[in-house]
DNA sequence: TCACCTTTGAAAGATATTTTCGGTTCGGTG
DNA sequence: CACCGAACCGAAAATATCTTTCAAAGGTGA
């Protein structure tokens, strides 16, 4: 029953136990020093682990070989692996939330994966049916108006800069008596979208029941699906809620879930009108070439 | 369309994605290969690695070199280690770039997919010490101004609506010729950031070229490292850089990373002030409070 | 077009690894 | 106790691998 190498993870230590009886003296000084610590043995070169062991080279390299590999420079390369192996393993040990003494890496840590985990729970959350009937009512409307105030209101402006690459008309609308007064504007086939959070927020809803009335078609994107503000929505995208800790304010996890389904309207909509939308970004993307100094090499 | 690029190989993929800009194109022919297929270039010696890109061992080492190792002998250990990773961690989970005629459901799932992607890649290639410094200098800045333009500038607006919610005193500006003449008042003790993915948006480095001029501490957001920007940068925030698609401009990813980036200083400096932030959190949290109807059905 | 700078690979130089080979140790034997 | 042979070991030569140097090729801007 052979194994083969490369694939175990401990198989190394094992294999050391195996083969020590048949090994010398000094072979096994340094079977010993790579199966104590690959990771500190892996860093070092034949000469060096000679010396650490108090040996040859010539013994290492017939100690590697014992081992079944052709010489020290592969095994000095499973190694590495096998260190590599050992410390991906106990990665995952970022599940409490940020405290106030963590180290800078840690908190790098902890944000990067709540972000993500916010990510993937939004994108499992999401209605693809509500997402593409309003993707529909973008790419079908003679103008859009975007509300959203504070964090939510950036996500607008972001959603409408992108509209606006592609060549639909669109505004982001965080004053809400402007919002309002141009609200009034809008009429069937128009498209209406409203950004908040906690679906409450009066100067936002405001303006979308307008619009809803005069009978624009309406979207909400919030992470309450059962506020306020989604009795005047037609449709509703939902954007997940993690929990939020002193030092992680919800603002911070709402406003990456609302960019993603941001996102997903905006590559629907570029989908649905590629003909027009491709040639679009590449003229905009060309406009702002002249406003980078050249580096390229 | 072009290559079928495999599970991105932990962050090796993404520092050569960062870093291509600024490579040859003999070294971006190494990078690649490397950067594709880790395992098979672990197991070549460096004359192989140079015969199968079709360039020279010194390329080789070059490229070895800017990816932050000391040589090709280093390099190569840490392709075995990413090797065994990648062998025994998780599922490939293989995505194709997003295609004008995916469903909406699985524009959801590669969009929210490649975003985590971007995360982790941030959240690895950041260089922490910077960020410590770039906290440190934040915390004791008499006031803070934060440039970006586009897309760059809604991360800006986020930054520094982040900031003044914990006390500090910061502004963003998204007009080059204000954000100057407000550069001009900034002086030592004063921090300026500037945010821009190509590190070459005149626009924005002109700020920043005039705060540090005049003696503020500056920051980098950028995507390239290497980019003009830095020269004015006490401390540059590198961000990740994934590939760009036609459907998923770079502005999307972008955009990702520097928020992480951003929140990433937030959280530091809410650390390091908590005396002061934790109160000014709930106090803004509270005046919010009655601007959202407590109706919830 | 020319001058200048960048990029590149061939080959020299430096290191690391492998092999060779002779000395040493140890156990057994006369 | 002296001798012998086999296994063990490491110094140093031989080889492979990696790194550096340098000059030619290729490109760029004036």
């Amino acid at each position: 029953m052979k194994e083969i190498f490369g694939s175990p993870g401990g198989s190394l230590a094992a294999k050391v136990r195996t083969l020590a009886p048949s090994m010398t003296r000094s072979m096994q000084r340094v079977a010993e020093a790579v199966a104590g610590d690959p990771a500190g043995c892996a860093a070092l070169t034949v000469t060096g682990l000679a010396e650490l062991t108090g040996t040859s080279e010539a013994t290492v390299v017939r100690t590697a070989r014992l081992l079944g590999y052709p010489g020290y420079r592969d095994l000095r390369l499973a190694l590495a692996g096998l260190a590599a192996q050992q410390q991906s393993g106990r990665a995952p040990a970022i599940t409490t939330d940020i405290a106030v003494d963590d180290p800078i890496a840690d908190v790098v840590a902890k944000l990067a994966y709540e972000e993500q985990q916010t990510l993937a729970d939004t994108a499992a959350g999401l209605d693809t049916a509500q997402l593409g009937a309003a993707v529909t009512a973008l790419v079908g409307a003679r103008r859009t108006d975007v509300y959203g105030i504070g964090a939510s209101g950036l996500v607008a402006q972001d959603l409408t800069q992108k509209l606006l690459r592609i060549g639909l008309i669109a505004h982001a609308h965080s004053d809400p008596h402007l919002a309002v007064t141009n609200a009034v504007q809008l009429r069937s086939g128009d498209v209406a979208i409203a950004i908040t959070h906690s679906g409450s927020t009066g100067d936002v809803i405001e303006p979308l029941r307008v619009a809803f009335e005069h009978g624009a078609t309406t979207v909400a994107i919030t992470g309450r699906p059962d506020s306020p503000v989604t009795q005047y929505a037609d449709h509703v995208l939902t954007t997940s809620t993690s929990r939020e800790t002193e030092l992680r304010p919800a603002a911070m996890s709402s406003r990456t879930s609302q960019l993603l389904v941001v996102d997903c309207l905006f590559v629907g909509v570029a989908q649905r009108t590629y003909e027009t939308a491709a040639p679009a970004l590449a003229a905009s993307y060309e406009a702002l070439a002249h406003r980078h100094r050249s580096t390229t090499r």
